[in-house]
DNA sequence: TATAGGATTGCC
DNA sequence: GCAATCCTATAG
């Protein structure tokens, strides 16, 4: 079996909605000061570029959002509703602003660590199912954003294990307001770390197609 | 300086 | 179903 390989900068050089997709499957890692953890991303979103009304560079570039106009393979972070950070792979060139929001992943390494972050009992499938959820579990805050994860001895980075590629299902992004025509929400369907309600998943879903 | 609102979560 | 919570962007 072939041992992982980190994924370098050339994976996130590319269209967003390619690197979504190429996500999946894929894990994330971080040696963090508390231990070592690592978790398989199942569900991710894309932002990509000014002209993207819910991506947060809609309205150029400004100090939260500066680092999505950073080189691919940076880490944004920012903080939602006074609460929760939020992780995003910046992708494509430099200053062109678009990046992949990290959604949910199952847990693979580090759960007890992961566990022990969380105040509500959550079952551990469930520690990393949101975006909330894998900032908080994992630890990450603001220190990360501006984060180089493309560096050769990076401590937080994308790692391919060579799974067989999981089945991918499309959406429209969960959340926002604008532009929610755009089906940019890409996710593993055999997963049960998927965030959201079982209504958001095709497979699964009480009502029947629309 | 004032204010509206958000790429969420968890409790009611 | 909805409040919590606080930073950011935008308006005055």
């Amino acid at each position: 079996m072939a041992r992982p390989t980190r994924l370098t900068r050339a994976f996130y050089d590319r269209p967003t909605l390619e690197v979504c997709r190429d996500c999946l499957g894929k894990y994330l890692v971080y040696i963090s000061p508390k231990g070592r953890l690592a978790a398989r991303i199942v569900e991710v979103e894309g932002y990509i570029g000014e002209n993207d009304p819910a991506c947060h560079a809609a309205s150029g570039p400004s100090k939260r959002n500066r680092h999505l106009y950073d080189k691919p393979g940076t880490a944004y972070l920012y903080l939602i509703y006074g609460s929760y950070y939020c992780l995003n792979f910046v992708t494509e060139k430099e200053s062109f602003p678009a990046a992949v929001l990290l959604r949910a992943a199952e847990p693979v390494e580090g759960v007890e660590i992961m566990r022990r972050r969380t105040e509500t009992v959550l079952p551990g499938s469930k520690l990393l199912s949101g975006p909330g959820r894998c900032c908080r579990s994992f630890g990450l805050t603001l220190e990360q954003n501006g984060y180089d994860m493309a560096l050769e001895d990076s401590i937080l980075y994308l790692e391919d294990r060579h799974d067989p590629k999981p089945e991918v299902e499309v959406s429209p992004r969960i959340g926002i307001t604008k532009a929610a025509d755009r089906l940019w929400r890409f996710y593993d369907r055999d997963s049960n770390a998927v965030s959201g309600p079982a209504s958001f998943r095709r497979s699964g879903s009480a009502r029947a197609d629309r």
